[in-house]
RNA sequence: GGGCCUGUAGCUCAGUUGGUUAGAGCAUGCGCUUGAUAAGCGCAGGGUCGUUGGUUCGAGUCCAAUCAGGCCCA
């Protein structure tokens, strides 16, 4: 038999995780969770790669909770559950970091100082920042195999990228075309709809209403002018046409503003828009107006066979004046519309944002920057008729906030419109958590599906693998290998990054022109969705097909819910393009964190955590708790300090005082767990916490097994508490004495818990582990981490205990509640007391016994057979169900109850069975659920209700009680001195005493009950001793025996 | 402009299929209790359940509109 360790109650838990961390290291508890479940079948969880491109936040710690506890359960319900690290090494952030340490400013100082130099310092510098990420997930538990992490920019990682982009290519779906795309002019790339998402700002911009006079036909010769509204003044310099919608109704009305009369062409819908008296001079359709040639306000640039009116169905007459002005290279519609009427695109801005040099007022000028000029210039020449600042949401950079410019140019793209129907198909099957994404914002974004730019003119990225010649000859290359029979060099341990790959050529197999590669690099999100077979080179290393194949798809993901357009749609359309399945099957999205005030978190705001000190001060445990349990996952939350100091406390802790009180007495007694009674054997509170135990074990396993980690939490922490706070309190007794059936059923509870609570915080339950369970049970495994979940015993599962606990403390709750008011204190014993309460009856002894200790009354009697005269008795209806029965009639059945006689109709429901109430000519029958009887009784008692049940208090006291009260004080003033003095609980002691003389005889009397209480071998009394200063002048000295 | 989420006590959050005194924790005050606890218990103050309308005998719960905050899209 080995012997319980005394763990002290109180515990450094940063200090205690630290430990653990060891002990898992030392141990390599990680791998061997894996080793163990090799052959059994796989549970897939796929790693998000975080971007190594800055220090982690708070944030991150959240989505890797959710990543690391349903692994965790999953391996112990008996599952293989590989958990291979990622890093997502690409991409314009990385770049943006770089170029700042570097002071620079734009691609031009990049090419001076070289791609090989700069892609260099990309890499150290994402390096650099795994390792912080490294720490803080080690330091949070989350196991995840680091060792064994794929890279995105690892030779076979792009490699196997470039293979899928073939599949993709060889469907036809990967195509360059040029289109209006949003373009950042600092960075000198496209941004694809995802990144675009990221970036919307609160702008202020001048919006112009602006006259277009027109030039030709009947309206020229009432000098009417077409007016247009746009909040972007500098496109009006390469201003190509102006669209109304074929089907709208314009008008051309007279204004009259200040004594000047001009003639304007508007939609009818916003006539409210102009500033002056009006009169309508004639009504027409938009398509009446096609081909109508105007004059524009700036003539800078040359833009010639165009100016006239063409018909858009895009059109809207929502804002503005139903007339939009038509700028093709800066906007997609525009640029649509103008193809059909076969109108140049004129460009007059350069790639760095700003206008042609050569044009005269704005030459040279950013675009943005230009409004102001332009506007002047507008006034200047009578073009503008109104103006007024306008606030809205404009597209920018969402990494170096530039504003966005919509930008003709050629651009690589994935058709993913000609696969929508396949996506939404794949997204059908899909499990969301919470399931409104599915429908909501998942499914709206992919029903309004566009194709995917995917080309970067950039250079830390994955190279397009496409080849061209000057005949447009096109070669897709899969891999280094075939890379090398094209170009006839062997370039299989080349570096496949720019400017290493830019250099290989060859001659088209068609036309013999050289081939070189396009000079783009890929969006670094396709990098990431390409994690399911990238991250296993698949298909060029040997063995990748197998492990893509048993692990694909994913049974799990996690992150927040901004991934919505980012990782979760590419790894969906990846998946579904490359192998036509999606790659994920069930997703947790995540709320977001907010600060305690309800912010988002930001630098900028200076409201972050940062993660390590957090877990440093609080423990990771406790921040683990919070994420899995506080609030609900995929709401937004606040986090502060105060949210995690009560999670210590009240969930942590009290399970851990639970540990160490079973620890004290297993070891003060001796205890041997093999002793142990059958469950059968053990007395009605063991078989109540123990049926609990098993609903639990049901209630977490099925809240886990679908994701729902905050009902888990909560029944977790309900059951921490009933067992601290009723289990062990009410059987206190039984554990002074050594009882073998509390502590075995103490130590089964504790036992089980800790494997319950393992996945959700790995640290202390290790650690009870190790200090409880280990040491007694040979059986047990080295970690808790290594060990299976439990399953329930359904057969000790007892709903008419649990009902019948709750119904006790219920009782308790009403009476001490009574006794406050009466304020006699409960160490004052009471003679009785009575109960009104459904199932009072059937209540087994053993808990009556409870209620009488817990309130300190000597007898118990049930309200029905005392006095009549004693109680008063109210009746009221039920509506649950006389709703039921009588639907509307319910309120007036509700009076006739009410203005019976309450003593008849109970007498009568009770004898009979039902009654009948009537109220007027009506009645209807009522049974005994359909009233809520109140029984209460009268004078010379306090009383406490609620819903129905009762409890009454006899205030009567006699001499006997009192003299009983004087001996629990006695009692509680020499523990209270045990206590002081530092005994330990099992210490026997010798007692001197001495008290008022009134409370002699009382003491003298119980003195053996007394010295037995307070495990006294000797008690006397000293007339010399000092009286003590409470009531009773109680005082005594104590000393250790022997 | 569109989609989604949230709105319940000073703060953080629960609230089952609609059922008549809307709960818990934190915080405040008072009291009780204590051979584990950084604890526990009771009482008190604090709520027009964002607002308005509707359905219903009955709405925190269902419906509609609206306001505020957040996220995402245009």
């Amino acid at each position: 038999m080995s012997k319980f360790r005394v763990i002290n109650a109180h515990v450094d838990l940063p200090a205690m995780e630290r430990s653990i961390l060891e002990f898992w290291q030392e141990n390599e508890i990680f791998s061997q969770s894996l080793k163990a479940r090799e052959d059994a079948p796989t549970w897939t969880f796929f790693e998000g790669p975080p971007t190594a491109n800055g220090a982690p936040g708070t944030h991150h710690i959240e989505a890797r909770v959710f990543k690391d506890v349903f692994p965790r359960f999953h391996t112990m319900k008996g599952k293989y559950v590989g958990r291979k690290a990622g890093w997502d090494c690409h991409g314009l952030p990385v770049e943006i970091a770089v170029e700042k340490e570097l002071g620079f400013n734009g691609k031009g100082d990049i090419e001076k100082y070289g791609i090989a130099a700069f892609n260099e310092m990309c890499r150290i510098s994402v390096q650099r920042h795994v390792s912080a990420f490294t720490d803080m997930t080690h330091r949070m538990g989350f196991w995840v195999d680091f060792d064994d992490a794929y890279w995105t920019m690892s030779p076979e990682y792009i490699e196997s990228v470039w293979w899928s982009l073939k599949e993709i290519w060889k469907k036809g779906l990967l195509v360059q075309d040029h289109r209006v795309a949003p373009y950042c002019p600092r960075c000198g790339t496209g941004l694809s709809d995802h990144e675009l998402a990221q970036g919307y700002e609160t702008v202020t911009d001048p919006s112009v209403y602006v006259r277009f006079p027109i030039t030709s036909g009947p309206l020229a010769e009432i000098n009417a002018s077409l007016l247009v509204w746009t909040t972007t003044p500098w496109t009006l310099v390469s201003n190509t046409a102006i669209a109304v919608h074929p089907d709208v109704s314009y008008l051309v009305v007279e204004e009259m503003v200040e004594g000047e009369k001009e003639v304007l062409v508007i939609a009818e819908k916003l006539l409210g828009f102009l500033k002056g008296e009006v009169r309508v001079l004639q009504s027409l359709l938009g398509r009446e107006l096609e081909f109508t040639k105007y004059r524009r306000p700036f003539e800078f640039v040359e833009i010639p066979d165009s100016h006239f009116v063409v018909l858009a169905t895009y059109v809207t007459t929502e804002d503005g004046t139903g007339l939009v002005h038509q700028s093709p290279a800066f906007g997609a519609d525009d640029l649509q519309v103008c193809r059909g009427y076969g109108l140049p695109v004129v460009n007059p801005i350069a790639p760095d944002g700003t206008f042609f040099s050569n044009l005269e007022l704005i030459g040279g000028v950013f675009f943005k920057e230009a409004d102001k000029a332009l506007v002047k210039e507008l006034k200047r020449v009578g073009a503008l008729y109104k103006h007024l600042p306008y606030e809205h949401p404009y597209p920018h950079c969402w990494r170096c906030h530039t504003p966005l410019m919509y930008y003709a140019q050629p651009s690589w793209y994935i058709r993913t419109t000609s696969i929508k129907e396949k996506l939404l198909r794949e997204n059908e099957k899909t499990e969301w958590h919470p399931e409104t994404i599915k429908t909501g914002r998942f499914g709206d974004w992919l029903n309004n599906n566009i194709d995917w730019a995917l080309s970067r003119s950039r250079y830390w990225g994955t190279p397009l693998p496409i080849w061209r010649c000057e005949n447009e000859h096109e070669m897709c290359v899969a891999s280094l290998k075939e890379l090398s029979e094209l170009s006839g060099s062997d370039v299989s341990n080349m570096d496949p990054h720019r400017p290493f790959v830019d250099d290989i050529t060859w001659n088209c197999a068609q036309c013999d022109a050289q081939m070189v590669r396009v000079s783009e690099v890929i969006d670094c999100w396709y990098d990431s969705g390409a994690m399911p077979f990238a991250q296993w080179g698949y298909p060029h290393k040997e063995g990748s097909i197998a492990m893509f194949e048993a692990a694909y798809p994913a049974d799990f993901i996690a992150e927040a819910i901004d991934q919505t357009r980012g990782w979760f749609y590419t790894l969906m359309t990846i998946g579904t393009l490359v192998f036509d399945e999606s790659s994920y099957k069930s997703v947790l999205c995540l709320g977001h964190l907010l600060d305690k005030d309800g912010r988002k978190m930001s630098k900028h705001l200076g409201n972050t955590l940062e993660p390590i000190p957090l877990m440093e001060q609080h423990g990771a445990d406790a921040v683990r708790w919070f994420m899995l349990a506080a609030g609900s996952p995929w709401s937004s939350r606040r986090v502060g300090h105060d949210a995690l100091t009560e999670v210590v406390r009240k969930v942590l802790l009290t399970y851990w005082n639970t540990v160490s009180f079973h620890a004290m007495y297993a070891n003060a007694s001796n205890f041997d767990l093999s002793q142990s009674p059958h469950i059968s054997q053990r007395p009605l509170m063991d078989r109540w916490i123990y049926s609990d135990l098993q609903e639990l074990i049901i209630e977490v396993d099925t809240s886990l097994a679908s994701f729902d980690s905050q009902r888990a939490g909560k029944a977790l922490s309900k059951f921490i508490d009933d067992l601290s706070n009723w289990y062990v309190r009410r059987s206190r007794r039984r554990f002074w004495e050594g009882d073998a059936a509390a502590l075995a059923t103490l130590h089964d509870c504790l036992r089980t818990l800790t494997l319950l609570l393992a996945p959700l915080v790995p640290f202390i339950s290790e650690s009870v582990w190790q200090e409880l369970i280990r040491p007694v049970d040979s059986l047990a495994s080295l970690s808790v981490h290594l060990a299976d979940f439990p399953i329930a015993d359904a057969k000790w599962i007892s709903r008419e205990l649990s009902d019948q606990v709750a119904l006790t403390r219920r009782i308790v709750e009403l009476g001490r509640a009574a006794r406050a008011e009466s304020s006699v204190k409960i160490r004052q014993p009471l003679g009785r007391a009575l109960i009104a309460a459904g199932g009072w009856s059937a209540l087994p002894q053993e808990m009556k016994e409870q209620i009488a200790e817990e309130l300190n009354v000597f007898t118990l009697e049930d309200i029905a057979d005392a006095d009549g005269k004693l109680v008063d008795i109210s009746v009221k209806a039920n509506f649950r169900t006389l709703g039921a029965k009588y639907g509307a009639e319910v309120q007036e059945v509700a009076r006739s109850i009410a203005s019976a006689s309450s003593v008849d109709l109970v007498a009568k429901i009770r004898t009979e069975g039902a009654a009948i109430s009537s109220l007027g000519d009506k009645s209807w029958r009522v049974d005994i659920n359909d009233v809520i009887i109140t029984e209460t009784p009268r004078e010379g008692w306090t009383v406490n209700s609620h819903a129905g049940e009762s409890v009454a208090l006899d205030l009567t006291l006699t001499s006997e009680l009192i003299a009983a009260g004087t001996v629990r004080e006695v009692i509680r003033s020499l523990q209270e001195a045990r206590k002081n003095q530092g005994f330990d609980i099992s210490d026997r002691i010798h007692v001197l005493w001495n008290s008022h003389s009134a409370y002699l005889e009382a003491i003298e009397d119980s003195i053996e009950h007394i010295a037995n209480e307070v495990l006294a071998l000797k008690i006397a009394r000293s007339a010399d001793l000092p009286l003590g200063e409470n009531e009773n002048g109680f005082n005594a000295v104590l000393s250790k025996a022997n």
